[in-house]
DNA sequence: TCCTTAATGGAATTGAAGTTCCGTTAAAAT
DNA sequence: ATTTTAACGGAACTTCAATTCCATTAAGGA
Protein backbone atom coordinates (compact mmCIF):
# COMPACT_ATOMS: atom_id res chain seq x y z
CA UNK A 1 0.00 0.00 0.00
CA UNK A 2 1.30 3.57 0.28
CA UNK A 3 2.69 4.46 3.30
CA UNK A 4 0.24 6.24 5.80
CA UNK A 5 2.04 9.02 4.54
CA UNK A 6 4.67 11.46 5.00
CA UNK A 7 5.66 11.21 1.49
CA UNK A 8 2.85 12.82 -0.35
CA UNK A 9 2.22 16.35 -0.42
CA UNK A 10 5.76 17.30 0.58
CA UNK A 11 7.36 17.98 -2.31
CA UNK A 12 4.55 19.77 -4.54
CA UNK A 13 2.94 21.83 -1.92
CA UNK A 14 1.73 24.32 -3.80
CA UNK A 15 -1.92 25.07 -5.48
CA UNK A 16 -4.43 21.63 -5.59
CA UNK A 17 -2.19 20.04 -2.94
CA UNK A 18 -2.66 22.97 -0.34
CA UNK A 19 -6.20 23.04 -1.70
CA UNK A 20 -6.85 19.54 -1.21
CA UNK A 21 -5.59 19.91 2.44
CA UNK A 22 -7.22 22.75 3.70
CA UNK A 23 -10.26 21.14 2.33
CA UNK A 24 -10.29 17.92 4.42
CA UNK A 25 -9.07 19.75 7.53
CA UNK A 26 -12.19 21.95 6.97
CA UNK A 27 -14.19 19.05 6.62
CA UNK A 28 -12.80 17.15 9.40
CA UNK A 29 -13.77 19.39 11.83
CA UNK A 30 -17.06 19.73 10.52
CA UNK A 31 -17.64 15.83 10.50
CA UNK A 32 -16.64 16.36 14.17
CA UNK A 33 -18.71 18.74 15.07
CA UNK A 34 -21.83 16.95 13.72
CA UNK A 35 -20.83 13.14 14.92
CA UNK A 36 -17.59 13.95 16.84
CA UNK A 37 -14.57 11.36 16.82
CA UNK A 38 -16.29 7.78 16.74
CA UNK A 39 -18.46 9.24 14.00
CA UNK A 40 -15.84 9.79 11.63
CA UNK A 41 -15.27 8.15 8.88
CA UNK A 42 -12.50 8.46 6.10
CA UNK A 43 -15.22 8.05 3.45
CA UNK A 44 -17.58 11.10 4.70
CA UNK A 45 -14.62 13.45 5.24
CA UNK A 46 -13.53 12.83 1.82
CA UNK A 47 -17.08 13.10 0.13
CA UNK A 48 -17.57 16.09 2.42
CA UNK A 49 -14.06 17.99 0.99
CA UNK A 50 -15.02 17.00 -2.26
CA UNK A 51 -11.80 14.79 -2.41
CA UNK A 52 -11.28 11.22 -3.40
CA UNK A 53 -10.95 9.11 -0.58
CA UNK A 54 -8.06 7.78 -2.00
CA UNK A 55 -6.33 10.73 -1.23
CA UNK A 56 -7.73 10.64 2.67
CA UNK A 57 -5.76 7.47 2.96
CA UNK A 58 -2.88 8.02 1.45
CA UNK A 59 -2.03 11.48 3.34
CA UNK A 60 -3.83 10.98 6.64
CA UNK A 61 -4.22 7.06 6.92
CA UNK A 62 -6.97 7.00 9.32
CA UNK A 63 -8.97 9.00 11.77
CA UNK A 64 -6.52 9.53 14.27
CA UNK A 65 -4.32 10.91 11.84
CA UNK A 66 -6.37 13.35 10.60
CA UNK A 67 -7.35 14.44 14.34
CA UNK A 68 -3.56 14.67 15.02
CA UNK A 69 -2.85 16.89 12.21
CA UNK A 70 -6.13 18.90 13.34
CA UNK A 71 -4.02 18.98 16.72
CA UNK A 72 -1.00 19.82 15.35
CA UNK A 73 -2.52 22.73 13.60
CA UNK A 74 -4.39 24.15 16.50
CA UNK A 75 -0.36 24.13 18.56
CA UNK A 76 0.91 26.46 16.32
CA UNK A 77 -2.15 28.68 16.21
CA UNK A 78 -1.72 29.03 20.60
CA UNK A 79 -1.52 32.26 21.91
CA UNK A 80 1.69 33.34 24.57
CA UNK A 81 0.33 33.67 28.27
CA UNK A 82 -1.02 36.90 29.90
CA UNK A 83 0.93 38.83 31.60
CA UNK A 84 -1.31 41.44 34.07
CA UNK A 85 1.15 41.53 37.01
CA UNK A 86 -1.49 39.79 39.17
CA UNK A 87 -1.34 35.76 39.09
CA UNK A 88 -4.78 35.43 39.93
CA UNK A 89 -5.63 37.55 36.62
CA UNK A 90 -3.18 35.52 35.19
CA UNK A 91 -4.40 32.29 36.35
CA UNK A 92 -8.26 33.33 35.82
CA UNK A 93 -7.31 34.19 32.05
CA UNK A 94 -5.58 30.06 32.00
CA UNK A 95 -8.34 28.72 33.57
CA UNK A 96 -11.01 30.54 31.23
CA UNK A 97 -8.98 29.69 28.01
CA UNK A 98 -9.29 26.04 28.96
CA UNK A 99 -12.86 25.96 29.23
CA UNK A 100 -13.34 27.90 26.03
CA UNK A 101 -11.27 25.07 24.22
CA UNK A 102 -13.62 22.56 25.97
CA UNK A 103 -16.77 23.84 25.90
CA UNK A 104 -16.62 26.49 22.80
CA UNK A 105 -18.50 24.87 19.35
CA UNK A 106 -16.13 23.98 16.77
CA UNK A 107 -12.95 24.20 19.43
CA UNK A 108 -14.44 22.26 22.10
CA UNK A 109 -16.00 19.47 19.24
CA UNK A 110 -12.62 19.08 18.07
CA UNK A 111 -10.15 18.47 21.44
CA UNK A 112 -12.69 16.03 22.74
CA UNK A 113 -12.10 14.35 19.56
CA UNK A 114 -8.33 14.68 20.09
CA UNK A 115 -9.04 13.65 23.39
CA UNK A 116 -10.71 10.27 22.33
CA UNK A 117 -8.41 9.43 19.58
CA UNK A 118 -5.91 9.19 22.33
CA UNK A 119 -7.44 6.81 24.00
CA UNK A 120 -7.22 4.53 21.03
CA UNK A 121 -4.59 5.36 19.32
CA UNK A 122 -0.53 6.23 19.91
CA UNK A 123 -0.05 8.69 17.30
CA UNK A 124 -3.04 10.81 18.63
CA UNK A 125 -2.08 10.38 22.37
CA UNK A 126 1.53 11.67 21.02
CA UNK A 127 0.35 14.83 19.88
CA UNK A 128 -2.21 15.51 23.11
CA UNK A 129 0.76 15.03 25.01
CA UNK A 130 3.09 17.16 23.35
CA UNK A 131 0.20 20.23 22.88
CA UNK A 132 -0.81 20.11 26.42
CA UNK A 133 3.45 20.00 27.98
CA UNK A 134 4.00 22.82 25.55
CA UNK A 135 1.32 24.51 26.74
CA UNK A 136 1.69 24.09 30.58
CA UNK A 137 5.22 24.93 30.08
CA UNK A 138 4.56 28.35 28.52
CA UNK A 139 1.88 29.24 31.15
CA UNK A 140 4.37 28.22 34.08
CA UNK A 141 6.20 31.45 33.62
CA UNK A 142 2.77 33.56 34.86
CA UNK A 143 3.94 31.53 38.26
CA UNK A 144 7.47 31.98 37.74
CA UNK A 145 6.79 35.66 37.56
CA UNK A 146 5.07 35.95 40.54
CA UNK A 147 7.02 34.09 42.78
CA UNK A 148 9.75 37.16 41.58
CA UNK A 149 6.90 39.35 42.33
CA UNK A 150 6.89 37.78 45.88
CA UNK A 151 2.87 36.76 45.63
CA UNK A 152 3.81 33.01 45.86
CA UNK A 153 6.36 31.16 47.74
CA UNK A 154 10.14 31.20 46.42
CA UNK A 155 10.64 27.04 45.05
CA UNK A 156 6.95 26.96 43.74
CA UNK A 157 6.35 24.47 40.68
CA UNK A 158 4.93 27.25 37.72
CA UNK A 159 4.04 23.63 35.77
CA UNK A 160 2.48 21.77 38.65
CA UNK A 161 0.36 25.09 39.61
CA UNK A 162 -0.98 25.04 35.68
CA UNK A 163 -2.18 21.47 35.49
CA UNK A 164 -3.49 22.13 38.80
CA UNK A 165 -5.83 24.32 37.63
CA UNK A 166 -7.09 22.62 34.53
CA UNK A 167 -7.30 19.04 36.04
CA UNK A 168 -10.77 19.97 37.53
CA UNK A 169 -12.24 20.69 34.64
CA UNK A 170 -10.41 18.03 32.02
CA UNK A 171 -12.12 15.55 35.53
CA UNK A 172 -15.37 16.59 35.06
CA UNK A 173 -15.61 16.73 30.90
CA UNK A 174 -13.72 12.64 30.92
CA UNK A 175 -15.11 11.05 34.23
CA UNK A 176 -17.74 12.48 35.83
CA UNK A 177 -18.88 14.08 32.54
CA UNK A 178 -21.28 16.89 34.42
CA UNK A 179 -21.48 20.22 32.47
CA UNK A 180 -17.95 22.17 32.90
CA UNK A 181 -19.03 25.95 33.90
CA UNK A 182 -17.27 29.25 34.27
CA UNK A 183 -17.87 29.16 37.75
CA UNK A 184 -15.95 25.77 38.10
CA UNK A 185 -12.94 27.55 36.08
CA UNK A 186 -13.09 29.96 39.02
CA UNK A 187 -13.75 27.87 41.68
CA UNK A 188 -10.49 25.68 40.36
CA UNK A 189 -8.28 29.17 40.20
CA UNK A 190 -8.99 29.86 43.98
CA UNK A 191 -8.29 26.83 45.41
CA UNK A 192 -5.11 26.66 43.06
CA UNK A 193 -4.23 29.58 44.46
CA UNK A 194 -5.26 29.24 48.54
CA UNK A 195 -2.69 25.99 47.85
CA UNK A 196 0.30 27.64 46.38
CA UNK A 197 -0.14 30.44 48.59
CA UNK A 198 0.12 27.90 51.18
CA UNK A 199 3.18 26.69 49.69
CA UNK A 200 1.92 23.30 48.52
CA UNK A 201 3.33 23.43 45.45
CA UNK A 202 7.09 23.52 46.47
CA UNK A 203 8.55 21.06 45.48
CA UNK A 204 11.45 19.79 47.76
CA UNK A 205 14.98 20.19 46.74
CA UNK A 206 16.34 17.23 44.46
CA UNK A 207 19.86 18.92 43.20
CA UNK A 208 23.14 18.12 45.62
CA UNK B 1 -32.69 -8.72 15.47
CA UNK B 2 -33.25 -9.65 18.96
CA UNK B 3 -32.86 -6.82 21.06
CA UNK B 4 -29.36 -5.43 22.80
CA UNK B 5 -31.05 -6.71 25.31
CA UNK B 6 -32.09 -7.38 28.70
CA UNK B 7 -34.46 -9.74 27.63
CA UNK B 8 -32.26 -12.65 27.52
CA UNK B 9 -30.92 -14.18 30.45
CA UNK B 10 -33.23 -12.68 33.01
CA UNK B 11 -35.66 -15.35 33.00
CA UNK B 12 -33.82 -18.76 33.57
CA UNK B 13 -30.84 -16.79 35.01
CA UNK B 14 -29.30 -20.16 36.38
CA UNK B 15 -26.84 -22.65 35.87
CA UNK B 16 -26.00 -22.13 32.03
CA UNK B 17 -26.91 -18.64 32.02
CA UNK B 18 -25.17 -17.83 34.91
CA UNK B 19 -21.99 -19.45 33.24
CA UNK B 20 -21.82 -18.42 30.23
CA UNK B 21 -21.93 -14.76 31.88
CA UNK B 22 -18.79 -15.23 34.02
CA UNK B 23 -17.01 -16.70 31.22
CA UNK B 24 -17.87 -13.78 29.11
CA UNK B 25 -16.95 -11.66 32.02
CA UNK B 26 -13.83 -13.09 32.22
CA UNK B 27 -12.74 -13.07 28.68
CA UNK B 28 -13.63 -9.72 28.04
CA UNK B 29 -11.62 -8.12 30.57
CA UNK B 30 -8.63 -10.61 29.83
CA UNK B 31 -9.12 -9.22 26.56
CA UNK B 32 -9.08 -5.57 28.07
CA UNK B 33 -5.76 -6.08 29.80
CA UNK B 34 -3.66 -7.63 26.55
CA UNK B 35 -5.29 -5.52 23.60
CA UNK B 36 -7.38 -2.15 25.01
CA UNK B 37 -10.70 -1.06 24.55
CA UNK B 38 -10.20 -0.48 20.71
CA UNK B 39 -8.77 -3.80 20.60
CA UNK B 40 -11.24 -5.36 21.84
CA UNK B 41 -14.27 -7.43 19.29
CA UNK B 42 -16.80 -9.41 19.92
CA UNK B 43 -15.30 -12.02 18.09
CA UNK B 44 -12.41 -12.12 19.75
CA UNK B 45 -14.63 -11.92 23.54
CA UNK B 46 -16.51 -14.84 22.09
CA UNK B 47 -14.14 -17.08 21.30
CA UNK B 48 -12.33 -16.81 24.38
CA UNK B 49 -14.91 -17.33 26.68
CA UNK B 50 -16.05 -20.75 24.55
CA UNK B 51 -19.54 -19.25 24.16
CA UNK B 52 -21.13 -18.74 20.49
CA UNK B 53 -20.63 -14.93 18.93
CA UNK B 54 -24.60 -14.81 18.95
CA UNK B 55 -24.83 -15.40 22.65
CA UNK B 56 -22.61 -12.34 23.61
CA UNK B 57 -24.42 -9.80 20.58
CA UNK B 58 -27.57 -11.46 21.45
CA UNK B 59 -27.01 -10.21 25.71
CA UNK B 60 -24.62 -7.41 25.43
CA UNK B 61 -25.44 -6.01 21.77
CA UNK B 62 -21.98 -4.07 21.89
CA UNK B 63 -17.97 -3.73 23.34
CA UNK B 64 -19.59 -0.33 25.08
CA UNK B 65 -22.54 -3.34 26.34
CA UNK B 66 -19.61 -5.39 27.15
CA UNK B 67 -17.48 -2.98 29.72
CA UNK B 68 -20.64 -1.12 30.97
CA UNK B 69 -21.71 -4.52 32.62
CA UNK B 70 -17.93 -4.60 33.58
CA UNK B 71 -18.16 -1.43 35.09
CA UNK B 72 -21.68 -2.39 37.24
CA UNK B 73 -19.92 -5.03 38.67
CA UNK B 74 -16.92 -3.08 40.07
CA UNK B 75 -19.38 -0.63 41.34
CA UNK B 76 -21.55 -3.15 43.25
CA UNK B 77 -17.82 -4.68 44.79
CA UNK B 78 -16.90 -0.71 46.23
CA UNK B 79 -15.97 -0.46 49.79
CA UNK B 80 -17.31 2.14 52.38
CA UNK B 81 -15.18 5.13 53.14
CA UNK B 82 -11.88 5.20 55.17
CA UNK B 83 -12.74 6.42 58.62
CA UNK B 84 -9.17 7.10 60.36
CA UNK B 85 -9.71 9.66 62.40
CA UNK B 86 -7.59 11.88 60.54
CA UNK B 87 -8.41 13.70 57.21
CA UNK B 88 -5.39 13.67 55.92
CA UNK B 89 -4.73 9.72 56.25
CA UNK B 90 -8.65 9.09 54.93
CA UNK B 91 -8.21 11.62 52.13
CA UNK B 92 -4.56 9.56 51.19
CA UNK B 93 -6.61 6.45 51.54
CA UNK B 94 -8.75 7.50 48.69
CA UNK B 95 -5.83 8.99 46.70
CA UNK B 96 -4.04 5.54 46.84
CA UNK B 97 -7.65 3.42 46.37
CA UNK B 98 -7.36 5.90 42.57
CA UNK B 99 -4.53 5.39 41.97
CA UNK B 100 -4.34 1.68 42.38
CA UNK B 101 -7.66 1.45 40.16
CA UNK B 102 -6.06 3.25 37.49
CA UNK B 103 -2.44 1.66 37.57
CA UNK B 104 -3.28 -1.56 38.97
CA UNK B 105 -2.83 -4.34 35.58
CA UNK B 106 -6.31 -6.25 35.21
CA UNK B 107 -8.39 -3.36 37.24
CA UNK B 108 -6.45 -0.40 35.69
CA UNK B 109 -6.63 -2.01 32.44
CA UNK B 110 -10.47 -2.02 32.65
CA UNK B 111 -10.90 1.05 34.19
CA UNK B 112 -9.43 2.81 30.95
CA UNK B 113 -11.28 0.99 28.98
CA UNK B 114 -13.98 2.11 30.06
CA UNK B 115 -13.16 5.97 30.39
CA UNK B 116 -11.62 5.02 26.58
CA UNK B 117 -15.53 3.67 25.85
CA UNK B 118 -17.34 6.58 27.50
CA UNK B 119 -15.61 8.94 24.70
CA UNK B 120 -18.05 7.40 22.32
CA UNK B 121 -20.64 5.75 24.15
CA UNK B 122 -23.62 7.22 26.00
CA UNK B 123 -24.68 3.92 27.66
CA UNK B 124 -21.18 3.41 28.65
CA UNK B 125 -20.22 7.48 29.76
CA UNK B 126 -23.43 6.90 31.98
CA UNK B 127 -21.91 3.62 33.31
CA UNK B 128 -19.27 6.06 34.37
CA UNK B 129 -20.82 8.78 35.58
CA UNK B 130 -23.04 6.91 38.05
CA UNK B 131 -20.26 4.85 39.17
CA UNK B 132 -17.93 8.25 40.06
CA UNK B 133 -20.67 9.98 41.65
CA UNK B 134 -21.84 7.29 43.66
CA UNK B 135 -18.03 6.82 44.85
CA UNK B 136 -17.71 10.76 45.07
CA UNK B 137 -20.52 11.01 47.79
CA UNK B 138 -19.52 7.76 49.51
CA UNK B 139 -15.70 9.58 50.16
CA UNK B 140 -17.18 13.04 50.88
CA UNK B 141 -18.41 11.32 54.61
CA UNK B 142 -14.82 11.56 55.65
CA UNK B 143 -15.30 15.18 55.14
CA UNK B 144 -17.98 15.69 56.70
CA UNK B 145 -16.61 14.21 59.56
CA UNK B 146 -13.42 16.34 59.56
CA UNK B 147 -15.63 19.19 59.53
CA UNK B 148 -17.49 17.88 63.17
CA UNK B 149 -13.59 17.01 64.76
CA UNK B 150 -13.13 20.41 63.46
CA UNK B 151 -10.02 20.01 61.38
CA UNK B 152 -11.70 21.74 58.09
CA UNK B 153 -13.82 24.70 58.25
CA UNK B 154 -17.47 24.71 58.85
CA UNK B 155 -19.66 24.62 54.79
CA UNK B 156 -15.93 22.50 53.32
CA UNK B 157 -18.12 20.50 50.00
CA UNK B 158 -16.95 17.46 50.75
CA UNK B 159 -17.69 16.21 46.91
CA UNK B 160 -16.00 18.97 45.55
CA UNK B 161 -12.68 17.76 47.80
CA UNK B 162 -13.13 13.92 46.72
CA UNK B 163 -13.09 14.98 42.75
CA UNK B 164 -10.29 17.79 43.91
CA UNK B 165 -7.90 14.54 45.26
CA UNK B 166 -8.31 12.61 41.95
CA UNK B 167 -8.63 14.94 39.09
CA UNK B 168 -5.25 15.38 38.88
CA UNK B 169 -4.66 11.51 38.54
CA UNK B 170 -6.98 11.58 35.75
CA UNK B 171 -5.67 14.56 34.41
CA UNK B 172 -1.85 12.83 34.22
CA UNK B 173 -3.85 9.25 32.88
CA UNK B 174 -6.03 10.77 30.09
CA UNK B 175 -4.73 14.39 29.44
CA UNK B 176 -0.67 14.56 29.15
CA UNK B 177 -0.24 10.65 29.54
CA UNK B 178 2.16 10.74 31.56
CA UNK B 179 3.02 8.50 34.29
CA UNK B 180 1.07 8.53 37.56
CA UNK B 181 2.66 7.26 40.74
CA UNK B 182 2.41 7.37 44.25
CA UNK B 183 4.09 10.34 44.63
CA UNK B 184 1.13 12.28 42.55
CA UNK B 185 -1.20 10.59 44.77
CA UNK B 186 0.41 12.48 47.80
CA UNK B 187 1.04 15.70 46.47
CA UNK B 188 -2.81 15.69 45.18
CA UNK B 189 -3.51 15.21 49.24
CA UNK B 190 -1.12 17.44 49.95
CA UNK B 191 -2.81 20.72 48.26
CA UNK B 192 -5.77 19.73 48.46
CA UNK B 193 -5.87 19.78 51.99
CA UNK B 194 -3.97 22.96 52.24
CA UNK B 195 -6.68 24.92 50.22
CA UNK B 196 -9.41 23.15 52.11
CA UNK B 197 -7.72 24.28 55.46
CA UNK B 198 -7.71 27.34 53.81
CA UNK B 199 -11.41 27.67 53.44
CA UNK B 200 -11.52 27.25 49.82
CA UNK B 201 -14.24 24.57 49.68
CA UNK B 202 -16.37 26.31 51.55
CA UNK B 203 -19.18 26.65 49.06
CA UNK B 204 -21.49 29.98 49.35
CA UNK B 205 -24.73 29.41 50.95
CA UNK B 206 -27.73 28.97 48.58
CA UNK B 207 -30.55 28.97 50.93
CA UNK B 208 -32.57 31.49 51.87
C1' DT C 1 -39.64 -37.95 35.01
C1' DC C 2 -41.44 -35.42 31.21
C1' DC C 3 -42.61 -31.17 28.80
C1' DT C 4 -42.26 -26.42 27.44
C1' DT C 5 -39.58 -22.95 25.80
C1' DA C 6 -35.62 -19.82 27.21
C1' DA C 7 -31.23 -19.56 25.81
C1' DT C 8 -27.42 -21.00 23.20
C1' DG C 9 -24.33 -21.73 19.07
C1' DG C 10 -22.86 -22.99 14.26
C1' DA C 11 -23.15 -21.30 9.73
C1' DA C 12 -24.42 -18.28 6.13
C1' DT C 13 -25.28 -13.42 4.89
C1' DT C 14 -24.79 -8.53 4.87
C1' DG C 15 -22.52 -4.23 4.80
C1' DA C 16 -19.29 -0.81 5.58
C1' DA C 17 -14.48 0.41 6.26
C1' DG C 18 -10.12 -0.03 4.27
C1' DT C 19 -7.01 -1.20 0.21
C1' DT C 20 -5.31 -1.62 -4.42
C1' DC C 21 -5.20 -0.63 -9.40
C1' DC C 22 -4.47 2.37 -12.84
C1' DG C 23 -5.75 6.22 -15.73
C1' DT C 24 -6.02 11.48 -15.27
C1' DT C 25 -4.73 16.09 -13.78
C1' DA C 26 -1.82 19.74 -12.96
C1' DA C 27 2.61 21.49 -10.28
C1' DA C 28 7.05 22.80 -11.22
C1' DA C 29 11.23 22.48 -13.81
C1' DT C 30 13.40 23.40 -18.35
C1' DA D 1 5.64 26.07 -24.61
C1' DT D 2 6.99 21.52 -23.48
C1' DT D 3 8.16 17.84 -20.48
C1' DT D 4 8.28 15.25 -16.34
C1' DT D 5 6.18 13.15 -12.66
C1' DA D 6 3.92 14.25 -8.03
C1' DA D 7 -0.47 13.98 -6.58
C1' DC D 8 -5.21 13.10 -7.32
C1' DG D 9 -9.56 10.29 -8.04
C1' DG D 10 -12.94 6.78 -9.78
C1' DA D 11 -13.95 2.08 -9.38
C1' DA D 12 -13.24 -2.56 -8.31
C1' DC D 13 -11.78 -5.57 -4.70
C1' DT D 14 -10.77 -7.37 0.01
C1' DT D 15 -11.57 -7.98 4.77
C1' DC D 16 -13.81 -8.44 8.91
C1' DA D 17 -17.22 -6.98 12.26
C1' DA D 18 -22.16 -7.17 12.74
C1' DT D 19 -26.51 -9.49 11.81
C1' DT D 20 -29.77 -13.12 10.73
C1' DC D 21 -31.47 -17.95 10.42
C1' DC D 22 -32.51 -21.97 12.39
C1' DA D 23 -31.30 -26.27 14.67
C1' DT D 24 -29.80 -27.81 19.33
C1' DT D 25 -29.40 -27.78 24.34
C1' DA D 26 -30.85 -27.57 28.93
C1' DA D 27 -33.52 -24.61 32.78
C1' DG D 28 -37.33 -24.77 35.52
C1' DG D 29 -42.10 -25.99 36.20
C1' DA D 30 -45.75 -29.79 36.08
Amino acid sequence: MDQPSRSAGTVRPGGRTARVRAAVMEATQDELVEHGFHGLTMDQVAARAGVGKTTVYRRWGSRAGLVTDLMTELANQSTPHADTGDVEEDLRANALSVLGAITDGRLGATFQAVIAAATCDEQAAGALRVFYLRRIEEWAGVVDLAVKRGELPEGTDGGEVIRAISAPLYYRLVITREPVTRADAERSVARTLAAARAGAFVMPETAP
